[in-house]
RNA sequence: GGGCGAUUAGCUCAGUUGGUUUAGAGCACCUCGUUUACACCGAGGGGGUCGGGGGUUCGAGUCCCUCAUCGCCCACCA
């Protein structure tokens, strides 16, 4: 395909991204480009956020995989190592869901199976279901490693998790207790504190009177939102100080319906203000309720299974679910003259992630991570920004939660994981080793045991699987095989940017921040970039249960994988929201075709038989080509800086504006022949050519498939090579000519006002015009004499008179473009009253704008408090501003 | 209840340490236009007292206080 010398083929006007997408990709993967092995060169390593294996792409996913792709591809170009590493989660909870949904569908209960048959159905669903994700990526042309694929339950990846729980375990970081903990009634098992969402609720405040224990009708009222809970209290709470009931101390009270007498004891918790301040103590279903009972010595009754349902414990409703209970208690309690009144409240409610069930405090038997001391390298180096965070508004929430971090609740109820590696030989709280294996933990525990006798058999593992995120934790190490061969990870390790969604800076980033310092003595990553939310038009996040996500799929089928990604780019400042729009994604399908006719212009212009190779080596003396050289360069240094601050939006919409604007609208305008019909001279067109080839590459990172295509086209290279691996254009200061940018600038708005004038008096483009241009100094009247093939080229001109004394017209349409004075003649053409309309307006600008810089100049304390060079910029305003004040009302006057 | 962040044109946002043209861009809107790529286009135009109030300063969209509205995070008030 390199240079062709046949022009001539037909080049369709619509851009079609299907065409060639797909070609790129492929290319791209034969030619082992995205496969990285360590080298020489210096590194830049991304991990994806790995998704969950049996998930589907959606909106947010799109962003963030564009966004990685984008610093990778910039990166990869600039001639570093670049290794993105793609995989996928196993994600504990939200497929074992699925799994057991899908069962529950064939009519199987999970119940029904033992642990080996249900996750022999898990992988079953896995290998159908798994990676779907990763392939749908491929359409959105992330260039990831994809030899270096990785599940988090891969057998040395699963390996490396076992290692750190053991290694933790025997740091005295891993504990087993009994706690209250997030119980999801419904997947049946314990959660951790970010995996509960509190939702405000409406709900009620039941007040219910418990009678004081010895007499006829002495009460006392407790409020309570959980009136089910009374089948599990064991004491009645007031404040110590609280002189309304001063007379209870010492006193029982009976339990409405259960008729249990329980002591009224004293804790200054209570809240004398709220409710009746007076507490009910549940010890077994409310962590305050708890931790009061442990103070006081109470008893703690079990009322509730693992279900949510009444358990024999509770007495009564025994089987019952929870809110059915609610409902019911209230009319029983109503009947027995307890109920004193109902109240409409709100508060908030603890739901579970992911099966959004009502989570239920529940005392149980977890394993734990200590988190205080292994957090404490993870919130310094972040603090001073040894990693940084873009934006960096986010380390505020990240101090917060690293200041108050809670232990963590590692241990789920489930199958589909890592299986915890403990081995219990006896029924005793703490008769369990810990173990890579099972003969390992026949050893430890005869030691630990003293029954030298135990074999294998004695032994039963831990049930309970880890939490997913303790798993993924692990991703910027374990990707590498880290725990087990340096090779790799010493090259790799730091990685250098991440790019998630803040939503799980506690659940993943955080953690993954701590197990780096942990195990690699060193940050997992060197910035994290946080991407916003992907929202509809409502403002409503995009979800699946909402229907409101648009099929990325079909969107990529629509305006193509790189309209796509440039709509996603476009309104998406690092950390905020992104308001979806399709129209977004129109603009980038509209920039490709725009891209696309550029260069089905630039061919048909070409001559059969002719070689024609891009060249940086510009006309020097033409000032158009050294203009959008200057351009270029400034543009480059522009978006390395953006870059360099993780505004890929602002970095993209320049890039944009300079192809469209600048190269587009302007260059190639100017470049066209003369004549119709002619075809560019070959210099000509190979600087062209050349300036094309550089704004492909800037392009490419944003859309690399027609950046590709383009290349492939114009570029002369040999069959090797490819855009996607090809230099990145390096900063240049010598190339910007301030001068010739500025003089350029003058030109376009002399051009600009020639419209203008065109559009307000409705003369149409095609009529000649005859202009006469007064330039205020010698410099520039050789200047505009020297360049004013420029206005002849945009504007249909009978003849153009430069002259710096020029005799100033009668009725003539005028302007003030920098230091030129233009003057059209139209006598008949002429509308004097929109021209006095024209001036007038421009007149009125011109005064406000004096006026403001009159009110400062004649301010004495601004003369003489603001720094020189301040007041003589607005001595100049004044200055030229009353000249051009001075001109334009000589040139009405010539109406009057 | 605590903390953080926002509030600039109809919409989405830029606006670096307060002082280069009486605030910029894209989209939307209005007018004109098929001129040698592109109507998925070109040209021109209208539109904002920078959330309200107060303060600091010669000077504030930019700094401080306050109020209002919105958003996010955290938290064991039943």
């Amino acid at each position: 395909m390199s240079s062709t010398t046949n022009h001539s083929k037909e080049i369709p006007a619509q851009y079609n991204p299907s065409d060639v997408e797909d070609k790129w990709y492929k290319y791209w993967m034969d030619h082992k480009y995205f496969h990285s092995t360590p080298d020489d060169r210096e590194p830049f390593t991304v991990v994806i956020p790995p998704p969950n294996v049996t998930g589907v792409l959606h909106m947010g996913h799109m962003l963030n995989n564009t966004i990685q792709d984008v610093l990778v591809r910039k990166a990869r170009m600039q001639g570093f190592n670049t290794c993105w590493v793609p995989g996928t989660d196993h994600a504990s909870i939200a497929t074992e869901a699925k799994v057991v949904q899908k069962l529950r569908a064939e009519g199987i209960t999970k119940g029904d199976l033992s642990r080996d048959e249900f996750l022999e159905h898990a992988w079953e669903w896995t290998h159908k279901h798994g990676g779907i994700i990763l392939e749908q990526l491929k359409k959105l042309g992330a260039s990831c490693d994809w030899d270096r694929t990785t599940f988090t339950m891969d057998e040395k990846y699963s390996e490396s998790v076992i290692d750190t729980f053991i290694d933790l375990y025997n740091k005295g970081k891993i504990y087993r207790g009994a706690r209250m903990v997030n119980w999801d009634p419904s997947a049946l098992t314990a959660l951790s504190d970010e995996e509960v969402i509190h939702k405000e609720v409406n709900s009620k405040l039941y007040h219910v009177r418990y009678k004081i224990a010895g007499t006829v009708d002495e009460f006392v009222t407790i409020a309570t939102t959980r009136p089910e809970t009374i089948l599990g209290d064991t004491a009645v709470c007031i404040h110590p100080d609280d002189e309304r009931y001063t007379h209870l101390h010492g006193k029982t009270a009976i339990v409405p319906l259960v008729n249990r007498e329980v002591s009224i004891i004293l804790d200054d918790y209570v809240d004398i203000e709220f409710g009746t301040g007076c507490l009910k103590v549940t010890p077994a279903h409310d962590e305050n309720d708890y931790n009061l009972g442990q103070k006081h010595n109470l008893e703690t009754i079990n009322m509730m299974n693992a279900d949510g349902t009444i358990s024999a414990e509770g007495e009564l409703y025994v089987g019952l679910d929870r809110f059915e209970v609610r409902k019911q208690i209230a009319k029983d309690l109503e009947e027995a003259g307890n109920l004193v009144k109902i109240e409409d409240y709100t508060n908030k409610v603890g739901y579970s992630e992911r099966t959004d069930a009502v989570i239920e405090p529940r005392l149980s038997l977890q394993w734990w991570v200590s988190m205080k001391e292994l957090s404490e390298p993870a919130l310094e180096n972040v603090m001073n920004d040894t990693i940084r965070f873009h934006p960096p508004k986010f380390k505020n929430t990240y101090r917060h939660w690293m200041e108050n971090v809670r232990d963590w609740c590692i241990s789920r109820q489930l199958w589909w994981g890592h299986r915890i590696p403990a081995y219990f030989y006896g029924e005793g709280e703490n008769d369990f080793v810990v173990a890579k294996t099972l003969d390992q933990a026949v050893e430890i525990a005869k030691e630990k045991s003293g029954n030298a006798s135990l074999t294998a058999a004695d032994l039963k593992q831990e049930d309970d699987v880890l939490d997913t995120w303790f798993s993924s934790w692990l991703w910027p190490i374990s990707v590498f095989d880290g725990f087990y061969d340096k090779k790799e990870v010493d090259y790799y390790y730091p990685t250098n940017d991440l790019v998630t969604a803040p939503e799980i800076m506690f659940f993943w980033v955080a953690r993954m921040i701590i197990a780096g310092y942990e195990y690699r003595g060193e940050m997992p990553f060197k910035n994290v970039y946080y991407t916003g939310i992907v929202r509809d038009k409502q403002g409503r996040k995009m979800s699946k249960s909402l229907g409101n996500s648009p099929d990325p799929l079909d969107l990529i089928s629509q305006f193509g994988a790189d309209g796509v990604r440039m709509g996603m780019l476009f309104a998406t400042p690092a950390g905020n929201d992104l308001p979806f729009d399709v129209k977004l994604c129109e603009q980038g399908s509209k920039f490709s075709n725009k891209i696309w006719n550029a260069f089905r212009f630039l061919t048909m212009n070409m001559e059969d038989g002719v070689e024609y190779k891009p060249t940086t080596q510009i006309d020097a003396d033409n000032l158009v080509d050294r203009w959008m050289l200057s351009r270029l360069h400034e543009t480059i240094k522009e978006v390395e800086e953006d870059f360099k601050n993780y505004k890929l939006n602002d970095a993209l919409k320049k890039v944009y504006s300079l192809i469209w604007d600048d190269f587009c609208d302007w260059y190639i305008e100017l470049a066209k022949p003369d004549t119709y019909g002619d075809k560019f001279d070959a210099d000509k067109m190979n600087v062209a050519l050349g300036f094309f080839e550089q704004l492909m590459k800037l392009l490419h990172p944003f859309m690399p498939f027609i950046s590709e295509e383009i290349w492939q086209h114009i570029s002369t290279r040999t069959s090797e090579e490819a855009l996607v691996v090809s230099e990145w254009p390096v900063y240049d200061a010598s190339f910007v000519n301030k001068a010739d940018v500025k003089l350029f600038d003058t030109l376009q708005n002399t051009v600009s006002a020639l419209r203008n004038i065109r559009a307000e008096m409705g003369v149409s483009p095609k009529t000649e015009l005859e202009v006469l241009i007064k330039p205020s100094s010698a410099e520039l009247l050789a200047a505009v004499n020297k360049n004013n093939w420029i206005l002849n080229k945009l504007q249909s001109l009978e003849s153009l008179t430069i002259d710096t004394n020029l005799e100033k017209p009668k009725a003539s349409s005028s302007a003030i473009v920098g230091g030129l004075e233009i003057f059209v003649p139209l006598a008949d053409l002429i509308d004097v009253d929109k021209e006095k309309e024209r001036l007038g307006k421009e007149i009125q600008r011109v005064e406000g704008f004096l006026k403001q810089v009159n009110g400062k100049l004649s301010n004495e304390k601004f003369v003489s408090g603001a720094p020189d060079s301040v007041v003589q910029n607005e001595r100049n305003k004044k200055r030229d501003g009353e000249a051009n004040l001075e001109k334009l009302k000589q040139q009405l006057q010539e109406f009057e």
